[in-house]
DNA sequence: GATGAATGAGTTTTCATTCAT
DNA sequence: GATGAATGAAAACTCATTCAT
């Protein structure tokens, strides 16, 4: 199940670094203290990593990487919509609640490093957003989920509001149970996305204000 | 209208402050950098500054007040809740449209820091929550949004795909208009808020994996 | 009695300096804490001193020639060396007694600066030495002290328990009256100058060890 | 014979700060240049200790321990206490001579810090000036040296004497050899703690003058 | 003369990375 | 492969001094 071509000390110090990272921040860890949570020299971490950033680009590449394995096996045997989209929200859930570190890691790294490390992170991102939006295209093609939805907002939607909740449950220090909010998620965004067409808000005049805050 | 009583450099500063964060981030940026933007010297920034922490700091605590006070002042005067949530969204769009720069601050540099400045931003942002959950709380004492949805959920839906929406928007470029979102996102919300009571997913089986990706 | 040739200012400022340094040493003390002090700000302080070496350059010249002149006015009208000597060590632990301040000033900082400031302080210390040397060998003359102490030392040797006196009392907070000590010291040094010629030591044998602290 | 426990650029970097210090002083002297004098990287530095005031803590922790260590050795195979005072001088002065860099560290930069380190050297310092007061206790138990002569105040004069010759030999450039006033010292001090009780200047009228010098 | 905001050179300190063992 | 002591470039911050008002 595990790559260990990279070598045992490998994965050893990328937990390491997650766990890390999640704690005091990418740039609030230095090396050694990777290394130290791993059990290396410092030294060591180099043989392995090309350099800091590495350990931070690694993590993304492969944690999302198994993310996405876990997504795809488990949405393999699901053929209905809205059961996928369902069995999704949980798996996004429960695979955080699992690992609050990783987590703690990408929801809050990954938006920091944005600009530095654009390059890396965001085809991996963008196939795991894409899982979403595949699964809401279906639903419109099977006449359960609304058509006049853009899906490339909707699928930004599901993925914001997911972060939200994770994001409130990791500052928060991990003190609730993720798993408790996949009902409440799955019933808001099914109400939203199924049903019919015409929008309710049609005549809700929107003024165009231009607030710029004083600078 | 503007307080000036800390000095034309204190704005001037804290504008930099914002424009280089923006750019580089936080960690990336150098004290010096935002001096060079703001055209003063390196010494100068510590007139105002007790250092570089307090200068991400005052960005929250200046700009994050000052729109909690646009929105205010620009939501007294609607009385509906479906009104004021629609008004709600639009602000909060034109409000970042108006100011990329602190929307990529506030974006990117928010998380990053969370852990490092929680007693800082947490009374700020929960403020700004509040808003949304007011109104929220309004539209069900109207009738006009479903009872059966937690208020708590429900404001950190509207604040996650409000964000998922700017920092996808922050990462982008800022390429596109932000405010050709507030309607479809006035109406997703609004399908999914408001009319009756019952769950749609009610049935969706919901099993308990535990999904711990390997470390 | 004072000279305000040089402006009211000049004597403001060189007392706040004596009370700024004394308490937080020289190079602790910042130019702004004697501007505060003085009551004045920090740019008034460069149109009466060069610049902060010269703050303290100026203590040492004005104050040691306030004191010497103390000195030389009272011991015009002592005769006898043994009245002169005592009323020395009087004045001397009386002066500081009353500006425990400058005190600190000149048994602290004197010492640190010896290198940075040799030019200016030497000349003045020595004058002041001198006075003693000058006691010594009229008491010489008139056959009170002995013959056998070279005054070079013999007058090293009343600073140096003065300073050691005087430090203590500084170092301790200028808690006890410190002309309680000029009895006892004036006992000690009459005992040790006075009397017959021989040696009391004469055959203690002195061997010729030499001890490099391990480096 | 030495603790190399803490490595060899532990005493490396000790000994070159002290040099250093003694040359410049110690608020004059920067980092780097203890690292060039000691030959290693500025980082190094801070390997071994915590910070810049960190090394001049260690060097009186350092080396007034081991000058202590060298005085109690000697003076324990010597018996009478006037034999003991002798060879106390002789190898206070020697000690001084054969480690002239650490000389003029103890003696300027002693003195200037004595208030940010109060707490550092004092129980040091105390320790050593103990050493003469023991002797001197011991005189009196034995008769050589009179009883009429407070402890306290004896030993900070051999103290206050042995310091100002001391920094008198520093600051002329160390241009003579120390131990020459190893004899003219002891014959002094016997001088005046020897002999019978009763004061010489008993009959010295001591006038209550408060001299304020103008501020 | 007096002010005090602004300056920027100069310092301490940190920490990712290297490399001899 | 593993180590961790050593490195030194880089950055935050300080504060004596200046000068426009």
């Amino acid at each position: 199940m595990k790559n260990n071509k990279k070598g045992d000390k490998y994965d050893l110090i990328l937990d390491a670094a997650i766990r890390v990272f999640a704690k005091k921040g990418f740039y609030q860890s230095r090396v050694t203290d990777v290394a130290k949570e791993a059990g290396v020299a410092d030294g060591t971490i180099y043989l392995y990593f090309k350099n800091k950033d590495d350990l931070l680009i690694s993590i993304f590449e492969e944690k999302i990487r198994e993310a996405i394995e876990i997504f795809k096996r488990e949405l393999r045997e699901i053929t209905g919509a809205k059961e996928k989209f369902a069995k999704f929200i949980e798996i996004h859930l429960s695979l955080f609640q699992a690992n609050p570190d990783l987590a703690a890691v990408l929801q809050v790294e990954l938006r920091q490093s944005s600009r530095f490390m654009k390059q890396y992170k965001k085809e991996e991102l963008k196939r795991f957003l894409d899982l979403i939006g595949e699964i809401i295209e279906q639903g419109q093609d099977e006449g359960v989920f609304r058509r006049d939805i853009p899906v490339g907002l909707a699928k930004r939607f599901v993925f914001g509001a997911l972060d939200e909740i994770i994001s409130t449950w990791v500052t928060a220090g991990f003190k609730y149970d993720l798993r408790s909010y996949v009902q409440p998620v799955c019933r808001l965004f099914m109400n939203g996305f199924a049903g019919k067409e015409e929008s309710i808000v049609k005549d809700t005049k929107i003024g165009g204000v231009s607030h710029e805050i004083a600078g």
